[in-house]
DNA sequence: GTCTATAGACTGATAGAC
DNA sequence: GTCTATCAGTCTATAGAC
């Protein structure tokens, strides 16, 4: 057993629980390899540098994330329902990942050129979640400013996992944020139930249904 | 000229914006004194340590909001429009600050002795929060889970003021984001402009109104 | 792949002249 | 209150034995 692959993905593990605790700049290389059970040079057997460490947590979480707008973005039909069953399964699949994506946004690291590719993916996942929403808003579906709701879902994710870091069991949010934002956006209120009904029959297509 | 009193203040200016572009840890205090045109040992003169820096951040962000929503549960009358008019003013007064609030909640510095009281004080602000809500649904106005939205209610401001120093123009954010909770938790979605209504006139004993 | 040893730069904070 | 000089500790990363 201890593998290197092995290795690899506690250092990663490791390395995001520091990141979310103390961030990117105050984790020290010491403190992951002692999370780890190895010696601090050992790390450089697995990355070049402290920065590809977070650019492998970066894209473990940016690439699955894409993936699952895009394919919220290709479905057919009206909007409402593939808002609400994207929210769902994706803030469900942010919290059920093996570890900590509080710590990676880290503004200053990303702006760094090493981590430029990182920076553009996260770029591209902001521009679909807004365009997701302004598809809704002109189709009539939504009342609401796509610039603002798509900053609110980021808000409301990032939320989601620093609640799960800091408090005690993790439960199921991808459910009531997913009713919080399309309670806040739909044109006529009333409709939510059937939105949600809608929802829960395209949720399979866009991931594993946790909750 | 550049009185003691200044040098502080421009002290603390300049560690908010490098505290919330590299974070507590990942700041230097070379940097904040570059940035402020002293030496770095001169910091000294004003703060006996870089915590103590970040401690008098804290208090100059948690010290007014604690006041605000203590005066929008002091307030007579229903709970919808004092947690819209309290929402509204909330964030217009954390985006009117002189500095950048963003880097501040550092999790792990937080958890220090030396920070203990800033610490409760936003403990006591969370739970403040959750109270004006929970009051709204025991008097049957709002349909939600308290403790739900005070996180949304976190994450949507963090993220507002993260838009703010991210972006570029700081726009008018208390009232689209009082707007959106309010439209999530209304038990009865139709009375939001009757709500809006009252909050104006609730408004001004609350703080400043920006926008 | 992991180890010990270490290089070379940077860290927060102090001493003491002016 | 600001300066120069400096200390002791920590940082990422490398070299080379096993």
């Amino acid at each position: 057993m201890a593998r290197a692959a092995d290795t690899r993905d506690r250092i990663l593990v490791a390395a995001a629980d520091q990141f979310a605790a103390r961030g990117f700049h105050g984790t020290a290389t010491r403190d992951i390899a002692r999370a780890v059970g190895i010696r601090q040079p050992s790390l450089y057997s697995h990355f070049a540098t402290k920065q590809l460490i977070l650019a492998a947590l970066l894209d473990a979480d940016l690439v699955p994330a894409l993936d699952r707008v895009d394919r919220a973005l290709a479905l057919d039909g009206p909007c409402a329902p593939r808002l609400h069953a994207w929210l769902h399964a994706d803030v469900d699949a942010i919290l059920s990942l093996p570890f900590d994506v509080r710590g990676l946004y880290d503004d200053a690291a990303l702006a760094t050129p090493e981590l430029a590719e990182q920076a553009a993916r996260r770029a591209r996942l902001h521009e679909r979640t807004r365009r997701l929403v302004a598809d809704g808003v002109a189709a009539g579906e939504f009342d609401a400013d796509p610039g603002f709701v798509g900053h609110a879902i980021t808000g409301l994710t990032l939320e989601a996992v620093r609640e799960r870091s800091t408090g005690g069991a993790p439960p199921g949010r991808g459910l009531p944020v997913a009713d919080f934002v399309l309670r806040a956006v739909l044109a006529d209120p009333a409709s939510l139930a059937a939105v949600r009904a809608a929802a829960a029959r395209l949720r399979p297509l866009l991931g594993p249904a946790v909750s």
